[in-house]
DNA sequence: ACGCGCGGCGTACGGCGTACGCCCGCGTTG
DNA sequence: CAACGCGGGCGTACGCCGTACGCCGCGCGT
């Protein structure tokens, strides 16, 4: 396995197919296999079952062709992977910029968040090296435009847009745990807790450790009204456009 | 595979793993296995060559003892990780508390991020139900101290925390897959960015994603001056600070 | 008419996590 | 002191994975 990792050395090939630098060959026509075709496929599997079900056979199976077909287009997982990632990318929406920066910042934390639940397997899709698809790169151009011309330099700006990115990808991947915790166990997170409670409670007695207790409690009864991972995103993303203002209004009367 | 994810179902035993309600078996007492020599040496194999090389076989060879016997003391290998897990949090330091609140987050973060540096392995350890080792416990209690009685909510505790930890592993995750690029790669980050440019300009004309480009040209040569990823962190973690700071200000003069 | 390039794929290899059942030596018991 | 049972240790084997390699047969350019 290390599956989701190393892509081939060749950084031509691997950029050819994010690009699709390659006329569909002329012959036969039909409805033959394609990187698209594949890619489409996989991120089926992946939104469905996730990605851990998501296999070179079985991507063969979906498109009813050989296992090995599938390396005719695609030379390995990773890739596969790097591409299923950069056609997600692509589903976003890239509506006209409005609304002042922190409005503009929010509307793109809100339209991640919503990809990743989208598809959940983005989440532990390991890519050591950067995408660099064209949706990856149409994708920071956009965002980029919500943080463009508001006072901070270049990499500023980058450093705002992935802080913000990060952030969500952080809460998404925290909601992710909790979805895939409940399929597992068939357990809402409330029971999961419950559960455990009891042994926990023959180790850790609450004058060991006050405050974990205190504050553990207080932030399961969140989780138990099943809005813990909710709250989570929504008040992190106002403290970090809080931080972020610090800077933009900084600029803007010293500047 | 699906490897470090769904640990057995069981809660009391995967529990008593974690905190070592076992006392060492009176018979032998000689060198035998115990969780303890295991979790050591599997520790030991991933911050040497990552989690993709720890297997079980390579920890029975570790410990000079066949593959199979390692499951006598522990499940299966989810498990494993997580006490690894658990037995890294255990190494932080626990200072005692001083400065005000925003320096002791600051610490955390740094000592997070140390942590992090020392266990690349920790940032991809999937762990879907949460650890609940004594040690991440006696870790929550400590960093909890850094927040507690300046006004803040239970539950606002909690999500601080939550922010500031998410961010501190964002930031390792993006300086930790730098690493990773140049260690798989043979090439530091700029010659990567170098050798994939002319290709990347290729298909990316400049002035079809004109601010892409400006900006990700001027990060780039952040990354070239190999100090983005720290650049990010810093950056993101000041942010962050300055979000928070607003929360407590408020509660400072209201409450 | 022919050959060759390429899409398609069957087989096989090495590696993984781990189920299962055997062995053997010790501590306990009669 | 002898018999026993239990539990640590482990060899083997199974079903999965990603993918290297080489063959096959079709359709096109000559």
């Amino acid at each position: 396995m290390a599956s989701e990792r190393k892509a081939t050395a060749d950084p031509a090939r691997s950029l050819a197919i994010l690009w699709r630098t390659r006329e569909p060959t002329s012959r036969s026509a039909g409805p033959g296999l394609s990187v698209d075709r594949i890619v489409r496929a996989a991120i089926e599997i992946a939104d469905a079952e996730g990605l851990d079900a998501l296999t070179m056979r079985r991507v063969g199976e979906a498109l009813g062709v050989g296992t090995m077909s599938v390396y005719t287009y695609v030379p390995g997982k990773a890739e596969l992977v790097n591409v299923m990632v950069d056609t997600a990318y692509g589903e976003m929406p890239r509506p006209a910029v409005e609304g002042d920066w922190r409005a503009r910042l929010e509307r793109i934390a809100r339209d991640n968040l919503a990809l990743y639940q989208r598809h959940p397997w983005m989440l532990r899709a390991e890519t050591t090296r950067p995408v660099l698809g064209p949706h990856l790169v149409a994708k920071y151009d956009h965002e980029l435009g919500a943080v463009d011309g508001i006072g901070l330099t270049d990499v500023e700006m980058d450093a705002v847009l992935t802080l913000v990115l990060g952030h969500v990808k952080s809460a998404a991947r925290a909601a992710s745990e909790v979805v895939d915790l409940e399929r597992e166990t068939g357990m809402t997170d409330g029971q999961w807790w419950q559960s455990h409670a009891p042994w926990l409670a023959t180790f850790m007695t609450a004058d060991s450790y006050p405050t974990a207790s205190r504050v553990g409690t207080a932030a399961g009864q969140q989780h138990g009204a099943a809005y813990g991972p909710e709250y989570a995103f929504e008040f992190g993303l106002q403290r970090v456009l809080d931080g972020i203002s610090v800077v933009v209004v900084e600029r803007a009367s010293s500047g």
